[in-house]
DNA sequence: ATTTAATATCGCAATATTACGATATAGATT
DNA sequence: AATCTATATCGTAATATTGCGATATTAAAT
């Protein structure tokens, strides 16, 4: 085994965890930060900044930006890898919906 | 290879990706959804609700519990899982710095 | 035209995850 | 006491992930 067993469930749901599982990993959570902090973004950079490999730097993003969580854009000779911020809004509405609905019930 | 190199990141980043990870599964995230939906919970009932087997999904509820996204606690012969609100506020405030830090930006 | 710099991809080894059936455990019911 | 019901754990097979070094690739600089 090892795969997930998508076909059962929702399009949302395995929306929501293939975003989750980008997120899943605290390279890609470093990376995210460091995008953020440094607002423009090369990521050369980020290989000076992390414990890793630029090899392994670059997988991350891939799947960073598969998830949909930043964009890449090739900017001549380097890359200019941003936050995409509608996939983080999505993240944060989804948890909103789930909030709201547990404070409204009265189990537990 | 297979294990991430969690000593070199901060402990928020490594608490977020663990979080993240855990619900970086569908089934994972229909389970919470499930609980939300039925409000009192039981776990035999969502072996029912889905395509999965018991041990799959006992593993699966572990795995949320172990994250601090579901609490359960024994209710004589089941148990009752349920939403533990406290850690998705955490992802929802994580997520809503984000949005905020990059919606102040201007790079891309 | 070469070289340099930035990034991506490949191939591989180590480990983790997913899923299942079988079995254990423990409380409830008979 | 025996059985049923709900859940957990174990062992195992298949696959995925992580990480690296080596090697492309492609644009910039010399």
């Amino acid at each position: 085994m090892g795969a997930s067993k998508t076909d059962h469930f929702t399009e949302e749901q395995n929306q929501i965890a293939i975003v989750a599982k980008a997120l899943g990993h605290p390279a890609r959570i470093a990376i995210i930060e460091y995008l953020l902090k440094v607002n423009a973004c090369i990521c050369n950079d980020i290989v000076n900044e992390l414990p890793l490999a630029q090899s392994t730097i670059s997988q991350h993003l891939k799947e960073l930006k598969n998830a949909g969580l930043i964009k890449g854009e090739i900017e001549g000779n380097s890359i200019c890898y941003c936050i995409n911020e509608t996939t983080f809004n999505v993240l944060k509405e989804y948890f909103s919906r789930i909030i709201f609905t547990v404070t409204n019930q009265k189990c537990c």
